[in-house]
DNA sequence: CGGCAGCGTTGCGTTGGATCAATGCACGCG
DNA sequence: CGCGTGCATTGATCCAACGCAACGCTGCCG
């Protein structure tokens, strides 16, 4: 049930007790992740289902139209959600952070590639168990159900960022939203860790690498942000809001 | 229960039995509305809950942000579902047509307005009303997240049309799934209606309103379209999939 | 230590689509 | 019928973002 024994070395600290850290009970991700809904005999359940999977940077989790033979939850470590055009043109659907669910939609094939950022410790279930547990608790799948809407709208989001939004609001609307959305797994900091690279950017944003750098380097100048390595700090923070417009 | 007693004035033929064409029994899209799933005593239960909606072009059913008070069922005409910019600039997030159902997520809001595109009629229900028949039905719930897949991964190619593909791409992309979608729905054709005006199409694609016009007439000069007078007929289909390149 | 590989940045010319401005065209209405 | 109103088309110009190429930085490895 446990792989990847060797999590440990990555970790600042010391490991005191190996063995329930791998539980489902000591979860990091558990209170925001679906498992949440889940009273502790269900966990008890699920947890018999899961094996831990560990990857490293840029391997990947599964492939656009592979057939969907496990769902996961991320738990450590973000991912890049792609999509690809025959002729190489690449759009980055999302980011996967710790505590979001891959393969929600429990359809049959896999609708995006997913690769590891960096270093990644997921959950993983068979798709088929996890279908059956779900088909016999119905609150696991109004939950499921519910974080499918929520993925809805941030792919409207998304659409308007998209189709409307000039580069400079792009990148702005970026930022702020990658700030909330660490906020709600619990990281609050005026400093924003950018796990992934300009192009990951660009190819998100519907814009290239160099237009991306440009942006950064403007809101840099202007004082609303500051360049860091492998992050920004948000400076100006309602300027941000003033230039995201909503 | 039935609203709109004038209903069949608009349509071609005389109504011979009034009384059961209201009914879900007869209903022209049960078939491919969620209510597929329902066996006929389910469905007599929520045909109780029921309202016929008619709406005329322009009006709205509900608005972006507004409490969500009721769900629908299209059955007759087609919508537009829109986000506003505070500055005005729009995105279309889609079209409904008969079959769609409209608050999926059972959400508390509205995340988009839907605004008619000609005559429609919907059948409504009370969000509360049909999210307890939702929750005492856990099939009827997984039809509602099986479609709510189906939109999330609809929700990402328009991401990766709006952010990866051209003007000539767009409209070629759109109009082949604007076909595929009536098809669904049994409207097999070389002509495909267009419901919607050009600003419609344009705020759907991410484009201007100048650039859909453009565009439509090259591929007509190209002779891969012909443009007819509220719709296009799809003369060289093969080669809007060759434009549209997936 | 030097070289080189992988990102990121910057400058500069190009361009696809936006913007602005007529014009066309179908309709409903007095 | 002639006029007005709302959409669609077309043309002329502009500009935000792209594409390309050079350069810089950082870390790795021989």
């Amino acid at each position: 049930m446990l792989v990847d024994t060797g999590s440990c070395e990555r970790s600042a600290h010391v490991c005191h007790h190996k063995r329930s850290e791998d539980g489902c009970a000591d979860c990091k991700v558990r209170l925001i992740s679906v498992c949440s809904v889940l009273a502790l005999p269900e966990l008890e359940e699920l947890e018999a289902l899961s094996q831990h999977l560990a990857l490293d940077k840029g391997q990947a989790l599964f492939a656009q139209g592979q057939a969907a033979t496990s769902v996961f939850n991320v738990i450590e470590g973000s991912l890049r959600l792609t999509r690809l055009l025959p002729d190489g043109r690449r759009q980055v659907m999302g980011f996967a952070l710790p505590g979001d669910f891959l393969g929600l939609a429990l359809q049959e094939r896999h609708s995006v590639s997913a690769e590891a950022l960096g270093p990644v410790k997921t959950c993983r279930f068979g798709r088929q168990d996890f279908a059956a547990v779900v088909a016999a608790k119905p609150h696991l799948l109004a939950s499921l159900h519910e974080r499918a809407g929520y993925e809805l709208t941030l792919a409207q989001d998304q659409m308007l960022l998209l189709g409307r939004r000039t580069a400079e609001e792009k990148v702005a609307t970026f930022l702020l939203s990658l700030r909330d959305r660490f906020a709600r797994t619990g990281h609050t900091s005026v400093t924003v860790e950018l796990p992934m690279g300009r192009q990951d950017m660009a190819d998100y944003l519907g814009l290239t690498m160099e237009t991306v750098s440009r942006m950064l380097t403007r809101l840099d100048r202007a004082h609303a942000i500051l360049l860091v390595p492998g992050g920004v700090r948000l400076l100006d923070p309602a300027r941000l809001e003033r230039l995201a417009s909503n």
